[in-house]
DNA sequence: TATTCTGTAACAAGAAGGGTAACAAAAGCA
DNA sequence: TGCTTTTGTTACCCTTCTTGTTACAGAATA
């Protein structure tokens, strides 16, 4: 599996901005709902404002939020802009060009990562981050209900 | 991505073994096609033998070979073989639980990794070793043709 | 019994991710 | 202008995961 957590970071954050409408958030304040350093939420967050989906301001009363309405955001958009590799690897080693199979096993499992890879990309494409923040809404109400 | 080569070159090895028919292969041959050292291709085939899908034997005259048809192996079945987790990571440390985004997030982000991961499975369930001997069966009478 | 394998443990080396501190640059404010 | 706040970015350390390697017990065969 991914050995990293950029992209369950990186949904998290995009979902409390369309949380916090058009209010710019810190990187502090986002760190603090995330529970990590905010240089990691700085990083990532340069990333998505690599790609066109948030947008920062330096200086006092600045901070971020994000580029485009929530249902303009894909997952996909998010996954290629934190996660630039795909889903598997090959090997490490060129395997032995003098055997048969080793010689074209890179070939035809490129094949395989490539269908893999599409299909992870169809799923994540059909998801925006108005849907998450959507799916999120029951979940927050019923906590509301059981605090009273 | 996953930062592992395991399930390549899991690959790799079976389609070696279908390639050699019945031929039980050392760890010793298999390592030289991989490009890799014989303990790392016996880790490999340890869990491919736990799942069924190979079988070894021990002593001189001894190897491995396929406990299946290759048409019997599906690269779902090497997938969830060797490696364990699935295609995404959750945060690392847990949310915070304080924020109405932090606590409900993971589940959200559950249920999409839940449909990433069918999807993968999917596409992995459809292709077999077979089908991957094949595929590389063209390859291998070009380069034939290409030495003569 | 000697040989040839696998199964498995132990350990070093390398890579990747994340946490942290530090600082320049930008933006707002007194 | 000078101070404060916040981002953008770099550098470094620590932890975790993977792989390469050596070593050795146990099984199978001649």
């Amino acid at each position: 599996m991914s050995t990293s957590s950029r992209f369950a970071v990186a949904v998290h954050v995009l979902t409390l901005m369309a949380w916090s409408k058009d209010e710019p958030l810190k990187s502090e304040q986002v760190a603090e709902s995330v529970n990590t350093n905010p240089v990691v939420i700085r990083r990532i967050l340069c990333e998505l404002a690599h790609f066109g989906l948030v947008v920062s301001q330096t200086g006092s009363m600045g901070g971020t939020k994000l580029a485009r309405q929530p249902n303009e955001i894909t997952l996909l958009d998010i996954h290629q802009a934190v996660e630039s590799r795909g889903v598997f690897s090959l090997h490490r080693q060129p395997p032995n060009r003098d055997c048969p199979v080793g010689v074209n096993i890179e070939t035809v499992l490129g094949d395989v990562l490539g269908e893999v890879n599409s299909a992870v990309d169809h799923v994540l494409a059909k998801i925006t981050i108005e849907d998450l923040a959507l799916r999120l809404q029951p979940c927050v109400s019923t906590a509301e209900k059981a605090r009273h």
